[in-house]
DNA sequence: TGAAATATATGTTGTATGGCACAAAAATAC
DNA sequence: GTATTTTTGTGCCATACAACATATATTTCA
């Protein structure tokens, strides 16, 4: 895990909106047993397998969530940014974690444990309110998610990702420039395909001038070219 | 829709789990505003797109909500049996309806108005868990089910879908006949693969004394090793 | 009951994509 | 600053699977 504590009282106005659903009381338990932690790039926060005990909130840096499928290739099936909370779903399911969480960038984490997250919900309707929209949400996303990995074609796949990555992290100041910088490896654990026919279809859509590549960095060129060719698969 | 409005009093009894969590206010509530509908084989009960506005219970028959892909390819994401909760995903999400919803067999399904739901939500803890712990334990099987769909090869994925429909559906009497009798059409789209290798790796199952085919009857022989070709992919 | 539509079955062919090999470039370590 | 490891880039081959074609069986419906 290679984690390390560290002062939490700067990162609370991140979890404003969840802070808001708590009574006076609530907040002070909350205070109380709210720590942070640092992960340095590629850090395992937790793996498939483990008991999940409590819910982070990513404060800053990025965040896969991942499973490994067969013959250990691994699907990348979320990413999260700032403010995302994490963790919670496998405890509220009552499982150990189908997925694992690591870290694209060194981050910044807030993890309260997920007994008092509970204890929480079941006094106060709107915090459970809040967590269902969440869990609402990513459900229409992964259930999306299953069609477009198994039905589209490399090509769709791989401008879906982009076009995803956009969405989930945005761009830099230039507002072409997306904003993370993942390796070949992780652009095909995202899209379903192998590390080659990521470097490949990539160079191929250079070609065809829908985004410039500089090393890790992609700059979008013709992004309506990109999502036609998401959405015809 | 095809629908039909029948009497709903018989069936309560089904929903008993969601009741308890009710006061005795919400439960004269929700008495008023239930009602019940029957549907026939391949009614459609909602469709992608639509505006969500029910809280639907399956109280007989079989549903399967499905996603319609690249091609008209109709991708299976999920398969409901009796007492099974559906439809209120997208309204928690406030969303249209990213799949959809239609009857494997003649079905009876209690449906309220999702805005009484919610309300109850608001007011009620106990209920919000309710709906927590479902959309927790369904995200988990989404994001399974994703990985297995992309990674592993037909014979997996077609074992892995027999397996499934026995833990959705149970086995009849002989405890061995998958109590869902289902098209090789649906097999395949449960499956993500074509008719045709839906019906090929199916006989060759039965060649390999795996299952036993008599028509859309299915007989469990040899599950192990159906869980095993399921586990390798 | 017979005709039409639909579902099942099987063979043939084409192709998208994975697997492997290897070189060049870049990052990291020593 | 050189050596080592990791990442990126390409080419070639193998193959799993879709697409298509066609035949037979089964169901639907007039």
């Amino acid at each position: 895990m290679a984690k390390k504590k560290i002062p939490w009282e700067e990162y609370l106005e991140k979890i404003s909106e969840m802070l808001s659903t708590l009574s006076p009381e609530q907040h002070d338990i909350l205070l109380q047993h709210v720590s942070a932690v640092k992960f340095k790039k590629n850090d395992i926060i937790y793996k498939e397998g483990d008991l999940p005990t409590y819910l982070f909130c990513l404060i800053s840096g990025k965040v896969k969530i991942y499973k490994e499928g067969v013959g250990g290739r691994s699907q990348i099936v979320r990413v999260l940014g700032e403010t995302e909370y994490f963790g919670y779903r496998a405890y509220m399911a009552n499982e150990p974690f189908v997925t694992g969480a690591s870290a694209f960038e060194p981050c910044i984490v807030l993890k309260v444990p997920m007994g008092i997250i509970i204890k929480f919900i079941q006094e106060n309707p709107q915090l459970g309110w809040f967590f269902i929209q969440k869990l609402a949400r990513d459900l229409g996303q992964s259930d999306e998610r299953t069609v477009s990995l198994t039905q589209k074609h490399i090509r769709g796949r791989l401008a879906e990702s982009l076009l995803f990555l956009k969405e989930s992290y945005g761009l830099e100041e230039d507002e072409s420039t997306l904003s993370i910088y993942l390796s070949r490896e992780d652009l095909a654990n995202l899209s379903n395909m192998t590390t080659a026919n990521a470097i490949r279809t990539l160079s191929a859509f250079a070609a065809e001038k829908l985004v410039a590549i500089d090393g890790r960095k992609i700059k979008f060129i013709n992004i309506a070219g990109l999502e036609n060719i998401s959405r015809i698969g």
